[in-house]
DNA sequence: ATTGTTGCAAAAATTTTGCATTATC
DNA sequence: GATAATGCAAAATTTTTGCAACAAT
């Protein structure tokens, strides 16, 4: 496409990441999105997340049991990481402490802030 | 040793970890005491690593550039994770908004709380 | 044509694991 | 001797990459 040169593949993986809320994978990503779209490639997901990453589209929120898990909404909040099912959970701004000062400590450069509770969540409790 | 059957090797590789506050990697905690114990193999410190870490002896703290990054300081604090040369450093608890309060997530428990900063270093700015 | 994107498969890199051997008590 | 820890190498995973083919303008 003019100027954003976005091909159909690559919105429809940002599509993905952004319309859902439980902080996927890339495999997860490449699984949803390979029912409609058969001929995709794992290689191609990968790519592009690294992409949207480097343009900020979406962030990396956590690595959990050796995948990383990223987020389509860049907006301040935090995340609650379920050490039983490895759910990721939003945690509103309100209730985390995030502060986004930059550069506060002695000529270091803050871009961005990752906060982050790990525990049981609801539904492996009640279990 | 009895009761806490601690080997040597064992109790080498927590003491590397607990005596560095570069906040390492597996692979550096291997090359650094290969020096010391050429028989020293990388499976064995992974192994250790796991170990130390369900005992609360270490923590991780960062996934940098798909390494682990450990500590051997449990006590709170924050970590602030340079992006253009991979160091990791402490943040005092001070500086650092953590609420070590506990399941304040309905019907959620929180065991910790890790509070990251990425962006740049001061040795990486001067440069 | 030229530029960018993808599929595919191989390759890298990190971490785990099986099993025989060695250490520890 | 019984139990636990280790070395070694293979295996399992996740992620990256090379390259030929394809798409778009």
């Amino acid at each position: 496409m003019s100027g954003q040169n976005f091909s159909k593949k690559r919105q429809m993986i940002l599509d993905t990441i952004k319309s859902t809320d439980i902080h996927p994978s890339a495999k997860w990503v490449y699984e949803t999105l390979k029912e409609q779209v058969p001929d995709l490639s794992l290689g191609t997901v990968y790519r592009n997340i690294n992409l949207f990453k480097e343009q900020g589209l979406i962030i990396p929120v956590a690595n959990v049991d050796g995948e990383e898990r990223i987020d389509g909404d860049t907006s301040a909040h935090a995340h609650f990481v379920c050490k039983e099912c490895g759910c990721v959970y939003d945690v509103p701004a309100t209730h985390a402490p995030i502060s986004e000062e930059t550069c506060t400590l002695d000529g270091f450069c803050t871009h961005n802030t990752v906060l982050t509770y790990y525990g049981i969540c609801g539904a492996c409790t009640t279990i």
